[in-house]
DNA sequence: CTTATCTGTGAACACGTGTAAAAGGGAGGA
DNA sequence: TCCTCCCTTTTACACGTGTTCACAGATAAG
């Protein structure tokens, strides 16, 4: 039997290192070499390979070059949620930090789950993964999960921070400042602004409120929080944003306030009660009602009215959160101190206070 | 030296399985055994491994495991952006169905990058992945990545589908019926509706453009597109429809159209440009400014004004898309016939239209 | 009590690649 | 011509776990 002719655009496929080394006729060792570094073969293996890789298809088997390599070129991040671009934002810069430091991003995502949240940690684990960012889900999180992972592998916390934990490194934005730059600006231009929590699903909303009555106590006002009450855990923010306003607004009160949201969502959703309620946010120069956000939500610029918040400063925290990780990588022993870096926030003036 | 005595919550590290056969006091093979179904050792061995576990911290390796096994019980996704309530919807309810039916879950994100996309979907090779999902980036897509992915595994694209690729499993949005039903619906309330296109970066972008000139012709009426000239081919598509609209508002046009917009982030920014121009898109019915999307992305209800629109089944197209995967994955030999399932839109009305 | 049957076990091999150490090969100098 | 040195390639072993198959032990049937 003669053999098929050659289908243009059709290559052998190879499955192994071996069989591609009887192809080409090189060891395969060597080829093993070329493919960490074409650099580290002669060049005349150089192009002998490089020839024969057009004639064939091969893939190297991810799960074979990673178990003996002694570092597999991996960071693993776990995130508590995707429905919500803050996150993706911040994932987005990680990826693409890591990408460019040369690893390859496992991202696994909680989906607002403990469960889930400890069984991507173990995935990440028995991944042997170089390192791991996790931006926790908060009071939910196991902490035994996260003391499992400070203690094996080098590890950054990202976004939430949870108290009991000691000495773990984390990259976040600094909640005093930030919802202290948003207090102060609302004290100045108006009223003193009440608060609107967020459902208490991880430790920044206890971090913003607690910045919100210092900074009002500072400045000697009496600090007022709202949406405290019946709070459901969840992630609805935005519903949760509008139905506590809502309930103000029917009941004749809140409708000349400065109301500082703990997160754009939450005010995504005051301003929907606003609205229902034939408010317009901010319009009065002099008096009437304010609503201010927290985070920079891409949408802000483009609300009804635009939406005036803090921005996080997330292509900050992502790539020196990996910068950190990296570097904790590469020294190899478990690094001296605790490292913990804030970003401050930035006003982001628009419309609506 | 006598051995440190046992500290409470500290857990001896065992790295490998034989380390653990070791002392745990049964053979390797059988705990290899027991980790994939502890029911096919005998009772008294799955007694000892478990009060074996319980004292020593173990986790076994993944890339070991994986790289012997018949199948890795791994499903790759693949996804052309992060930053979109769209995408990040349809990615969890893929998750959690590839979750319930057992697999792990690898995702990976294009960022609207062609290169990207390659490099993942080699990825996903090297992998061994028993299959792979992806929405393609579009028409930046390559295409032999494609055919590449749909000859080597099981392999579903959702949500949006090249016209050069024969034969492959498609899950997604029936576009004819959907953009057909916004068309039909905003002719019977109103004027016949402008579309106002979104930048190219799909094919979605061309079906519902061609839907709705279909639709407007079967009713009688001329078809009138805009935003299709000087397009970025970007993602941006906010502050497209806002610039698109902007335009044509400050020159007097459109003020009492109807805008049917080829998604709802273009619909957002057409919202804003109308709230720009004092205009209240809805408001009035009997004739004024309409303006309607196409998604139901998660903010619609919470916008001012709430935004109309057709909502995408997108608990259907992930679900159905794992389990035909899965059903491929099962069937071993390349499947008969080509799968292609599309879930008709349902018309939310709110507000703006 | 013997024999046939079944069930769980472990020794040995397999998987596809990384890597250290040994072997090879060519150039340059004596 | 021979030797040495340096760079490249090859040989051989390692990685941690899946899997096969012969075997021992238990159980049931006669």
């Amino acid at each position: 039997m003669t053999p098929p002719p050659p289908v243009p655009g059709f290559k052998k496929r190879i499955d192994t290192m071996e069989e591609l080394a009887l192809a080409i006729g090189v060891s395969r060792p060597t080829l093993s070499r070329y493919f960490q570094d074409p650099e580290r073969v002669s060049r005349t293996s150089k192009e002998r390979i490089r020839q024969g890789l057009d004639r064939v298809e091969y893939v190297p088997n991810f799960f074979a070059t990673r178990m003996n390599r002694k570092s597999t070129g991996i960071i693993g991040v776990i995130t508590p949620y995707l429905n919500d671009l803050f996150f993706t934002k911040l994932l987005e810069a990680i990826e693409r930090a890591a990408m460019k430091a040369g690893y390859t991003v496992i991202a696994q995502c909680s989906h607002s789950d403990t469960l889930i949240e400890a069984r991507a940690a173990e995935t990440l684990m028995s991944m042997n993964v170089d390192g791991a960012l996790m931006a926790p889900l908060g009071n939910q999180s196991d902490m035994r999960v996260l003391e499992r992972l400070r203690s094996r592998l080098p590890f950054v916390l990202v976004d939430s921070r949870p108290e009991g934990l000691s000495d773990v490194d984390f990259v976040g934005t600094n909640h005093v400042q930030s919802t202290g730059l948003a207090t102060e600006y609302l004290c100045r231009v108006g009223p003193p602004p009440v608060f609107l929590a967020m459902p208490r699903v991880n430790f920044n909303a206890f971090e913003r409120e607690k910045a919100y009555i210092a900074k009002m106590e500072e400045l000697g006002h009496t600090p007022r929080i709202i949406g405290t009450e019946a709070m459901n855990e969840e992630w609805f923010f935005e519903s949760h944003g509008q139905a506590v306003l809502d309930r103000e607004f029917a009941a004749g009160r809140l409708l000349e306030a400065s109301v500082l949201c703990a997160n754009d969502r939450v005010a995504i959703g005051a301003l929907r009660a606003a609205a229902s309620h034939g408010l317009e946010p901010g319009a009065k120069r002099n008096g009437g009602l304010r609503i201010m956000g927290h985070d920079d939500y891409p949408l802000c610029p483009f609300l009804v009215p635009r939406l005036s918040t803090v921005e996080q400063d997330v292509d900050s925290i992502g790539p020196v959160a990996v910068s950190r990780l990296v570097s904790s990588i590469h020294a190899q022993k478990n690094h001296d101190g605790q490292f913990v870096k804030l970003f401050d926030g930035t006003l982001r003036l628009r419309e609506s206070a």
